[in-house]
DNA sequence: CATGACTTATGACACCTGTCATATTTTTTT
DNA sequence: AAAAAAATATGACAGGTGTCATAAGTCATG
């Protein structure tokens, strides 16, 4: 008997996954949750062989949640089960080793195959995946570069991060040059725009 | 026996949808499509008492699917069933009188409920939402402006925007300005970023 | 048919942005 | 310990952006 926690922060779809694996005989759910801190609790209190979980979650995604797991060195299986296909989300899922991860666009048995083959210590992922598996295309982006990108993605002004961050406005577009070099655009909001795409920011 | 047809374009969810609405006795999935197109051809062609049909999918989105169904006076009820919670959205599903409007925060049992009152003929909305209905801020974009925001979301600029519309870069500047204005922000980045969060782009 | 909203355009001004050269300090890697 | 990468800063230049005044044409509404 597999024992599962699912955390994922749709009600509709979460209700619908417990539902469904309880239909399965092998399977059982012993906690769902709504949001990342809150999975991190239910797994250390239940200790459960594996956990399904979305990326995108208020308070600590997915992908922060796998990797605690694992610098914890937490035995629990995780199979991350979201909408994107962004290539930094999955290099990101590798890099925290975790052992599946699919896309809400495949049916619902393949979740269900997948949490068997997972117990069994097969690892899995969805197959329109396995391609950009091997673009492995590296992050090209600083921690002050993305910081940057991603005030700029709320629509914040050189001036305004250079208040927020207390820095100068010459090392802000600094930064932002360098991302925007990096990433091949030609203004800061096409490096969003590109940096977003590839899940780096 | 409420005949459904289901339009949504996670597969998973679809799924799971169908496989919980055909456990209730009263109620019958008649066809699932994953878009908006084949969601008007099945309508058409089933004749269904009701659809649930997510916004934002391939082709046609729900919001236009429902406008098509109205204009084309189908007595079909319609439920949208989304993530978003945009005011713009919510304005323009009440706009195509839609009979139901749901989170899919909501659990799953509240759509099936959903689902019997609106047959009964009433019209259903998330609470989350009815604070949002009486706000009813208006969209005061226009068609232009518009896709100018749309075009600087993509991260083009002044220049190719005016290349692609054959329009001049004062012109294209101009529009982006009076967006600028109307939305209260203070560059192209912010206008996009609030009138995204609005759904009116 | 007059009013008003929308589309389109131009020129000018101030300010913002992206780039580059250059430099210092700190941190990381080898 | 030496080398490389990152964080931070400055000044200067070219070009992009936002604003404003102004104007002319179209189209719908009353």
């Amino acid at each position: 008997m597999a024992r599962i926690v699912i955390a994922e922060d749709q009600q509709m779809l979460r209700g619908a996954f417990t539902t469904l694996i309880k239909m399965e005989d092998d399977l059982e759910i012993v906690a769902e949750v709504a949001d990342g801190e809150e999975a991190l609790r239910a797994i250390q209190k239940h200790n459960p062989d594996i956990c399904l979980v979305d990326i995108e979650m208020p308070g600590l995604t997915g992908l922060e949640l796998a990797l605690k797991l694992r610098t914890m060195n937490h035995p629990c299986k995780i199979i991350i089960v979201t909408t994107f296909s962004r290539p930094g989300y999955l290099q990101q899922a590798m890099k925290a080793k975790v052992d599946g991860y699919l896309l809400k666009d495949e049916p619902i048995d393949f979740l269900i195959q997948a949490i068997r083959r997972v117990m069994k210590g097969e690892k899995v992922i969805s197959n329109d995946l396995t391609s950009i598996l091997f673009q492995n295309e590296e992050n090209p982006l600083t921690e002050r570069e993305t910081e940057m990108l991603l005030l700029a993605k709320e629509g914040l002004t050189t001036d305004e991060i250079s208040k927020k961050l207390y820095l100068t406005k010459g090392t802000i577009r600094n930064y932002l040059s360098s991302a925007i070099q990096k990433l091949e655009a030609e203004s800061r909001q096409q490096a969003v725009h590109i940096a977003s795409n590839k899940g780096w920011i």
